[in-house]
RNA sequence: GGAGAGGUGGCAGAGUGGUCGAUUGCGGCGGUCUCGAAAACCGUUGUUCGCCUUCCGGCGAACCGGGGGUUCGAAUCCCCCCCUCUCCGCCA
């Protein structure tokens, strides 16, 4: 969430940027403006009055000691009034924090200055492109017939297990997941990040500090009975490590990385292209998190981008870069590149990775600080996190990129990790 | 699941109604001493909100797991919730 100073110092400016979200701010803002007005009057008031409450609250003390009777009883009388005035107030003030919160929560996160303008996916930039798109043999198969040639993924099979949109891997399907697992593990650790295994099932108090609560619940799996949530990204149990917490400048930026599965209803997000291992319910993926320091958390994001580009360039995909433009962007993030392999059977480009720069959008919420060396006052982190990588479209785009007559190789980095370079 | 104990500042650990944001120790930071370091000694040491201040900062309020209550006054008393630990049972 937006910090209430600069929606206080900087009205105009959050209104025009939350215009390239094609987010109308204005009215929230004067209403937050209006509650927070109210809210330090009211403040200024109970502080005032609660003062004087504690000041004749230690009179009454002494005289109490000294065996004044008369006059304690005296001071007394007087509190009564005060306490009745201070219950008052200080009732007032709970509805407005209530409100307060609700309405700055819903305000998305300023999008940085090289954000393009634009409503919807056709307005994001291509800021790169590599690799060699591939030609395929007159045969060829998209990935949903190939698992089913080779046998190495079954759908019908997780639909009786659990339902659609939970795959079974087996055989070299299986193997070929743990292989992506552990190459993108490995060069995570060579690239500096420490890697985590988080709980899959956070709490509630997660699920607000990265965002996902209070609107996207309905995307989360829910187990009720004890009010966890299935995690739909190694995002939120490895940014909420760092939830309430003080760090010290020197220890920035805090890299991290962790392998889990996600789990995502992806409620009402079902239609056409989203056969096989396009979408899914659960996925695995490899989540890399930074806590930087404000000054230099876009020197972290273009590593993290550079990182990102190094997995897909030695899996031999061919790849795009793009910025998304503000209507495409997600509520919390202020710059994101999206990462996408071209799937040479379904001739079309997947999505396999979102890097992105929250700024300090989510540090406000998770209440994640720092000082400088030596230094007196706190300042908010920046987080950034970015997929490195998410595997059911990078193995659709492996499959169908690399199938010959004879099977489908496997890339030369991933040897070493299945210990086979064929699956036929 | 049954029984018990407990949640206090970065950590350890006092405090059972009246200047307690909280004794003390450790750690951290600054200094004295030293060629330098260690030791010793001295000083300092949380967060959030509000008001004031050009900076430094000052004043006030709140915070002793969370929420409510009693009281002029709560870390201390009462109620609810959460969590942790120990023992027993069950068990990967």
């Amino acid at each position: 969430m937006l910090t209430i100073n600069l929606i206080r110092e900087k009205k105009e400016f959050v209104i025009e940027r939350l215009k390239v979200k094609n987010f109308k701010a204005e009215e929230i803002i004067d209403k937050i403006l209006e509650l927070d007005t109210s809210r330090r009057e009211i403040q200024s008031k109970t502080d005032f009055l609660q003062s004087e409450m504690n000041r004749i609250s230690k009179e009454i003390g002494t005289l109490m000691k000294n065996g004044n009777k008369a006059e304690a009883e005296a001071a007394r009388e007087k509190t009564y009034s005060l306490k009745e005035e201070i219950k008052t107030l200080s009732g007032k003030l709970i509805p407005i924090d209530n409100d307060l919160k609700t309405e700055i929560v819903r305000l998305p996160n300023l999008p940085h200055e090289s954000v393009p303008d634009g409503f919807g996916a056709d307005d994001n930039v291509t800021v790169k492109q590599g690799g060699v798109i591939p030609q395929l043999h007159e045969t060829a198969l998209p990935h949903w017939e190939l698992i089913k040639k080779y046998d190495i993924i079954d759908f019908d099979l997780g639909i009786k297990l659990t339902g659609a949109g939970f795959p079974v891997y087996k055989g070299k399907g299986a193997k070929l997941e743990r292989a992506l697992v552990s190459f993108f593990l490995d060069e995570g650790e060579k690239a500096g990040y420490t890697e985590i295994m988080p709980p899959i099932m956070v709490n509630e108090d997660s699920g607000f500090g990265t965002g996902q609560l209070p609107d996207k619940e309905g995307q989360m799996y829910h187990a009720t009975p004890d009010n966890f949530y299935l995690i739909p990204t190694a995002e939120v149990p490895v940014t909420n490590i760092y939830r309430d917490v003080i760090l010290t400048a020197d220890e920035l930026p805090k890299k991290n990385m962790a392998y889990t599965p996600c789990f995502r209803r992806e409620a009402g997000s079902w239609g056409a292209d989203v056969r096989g291992l396009n979408r899914l319910h659960q996925f695995d993926k490899v989540e890399i998190v930074r806590i930087a320091h404000p000054d230099h958390s876009y020197e972290s994001l273009n590593e993290m981008v550079s990182h990102v580009e190094n997995l897909v360039s030695k899996l031999g995909l061919p790849y795009r870069i793009l910025r998304l433009c503000g209507g495409d962007m997600s509520f919390t993030s202020a710059l994101t590149y999206d990462f996408e392999v071209w799937s040479a059977a379904q001739k079309r480009w997947l999505e396999v990775s979102s890097v992105s720069n929250f700024e300090s959008f989510q540090a406000n919420r998770l209440k994640c600080r720092f000082k400088e060396k030596g230094g007196k006052q706190t300042r908010l982190v920046h987080t950034l996190n970015g997929s490195a990588l998410a595997l059911p479209r990078i193995v659709a785009a492996l499959l169908e990129n690399n199938q010959t007559e004879s099977g489908i190789k496997i890339p030369a980095v991933l040897v070493p990790y299945t210990g086979f370079d064929t699956i036929g």
